[in-house]
DNA sequence: CTCATGACTTTTT
DNA sequence: AAAAAAGCCATGA
């Protein structure tokens, strides 16, 4: 069964736990590529933020990436908000303690 | 098909 | 530590 790339990146935020996030790269390189900023305009067309908690997708650095196309303003106090109220601390627009807040994803994927 | 673009990442100043 | 440059690749025009 084929899947779209977007398809796919949907699919593995989904799977990120609440109080947990994950990283762009980490959910390229779980579908075999190195399309980190691909997954990044994945997420901007997400039709469902319920299905899909895209709040939870942050840049490898631990700071706290885009939210709606935006990379800074409301739309990534919503993103901070949405996060602190799961348990993950945000300051300074960077995740506290990253490293213990980062879900690995266990087995890679592909989807072609 | 080619080309530019971006919710990125890593390396180099 | 902070900023700039270079590298990455799926997508839509």
């Amino acid at each position: 069964m084929h899947r779209s790339f977007s398809q796919n990146v949907l699919e593995l935020t989904a799977r990120v736990p609440k109080g947990m996030v994950t990283t762009y790269a980490d959910i390229a390189r779980a579908l075999g590529t190195g399309a980190y900023r691909a997954v990044g305009r994945a997420l901007q067309t997400n039709p469902s933020t319920k299905t899909y908690p895209c709040h939870r997708v942050v840049k490898s650095t631990g700071e706290l990436g885009g939210y709606f196309g935006e990379t800074s303003g409301p739309a990534i106090l919503a993103k901070k908000s949405l996060l602190e109220k799961e348990g993950v601390q945000v300051t300074d627009n960077r995740i506290v303690n990253f490293a213990e807040k980062h879900f690995r994803f266990s087995k890679p994927r592909f989807y072609k």
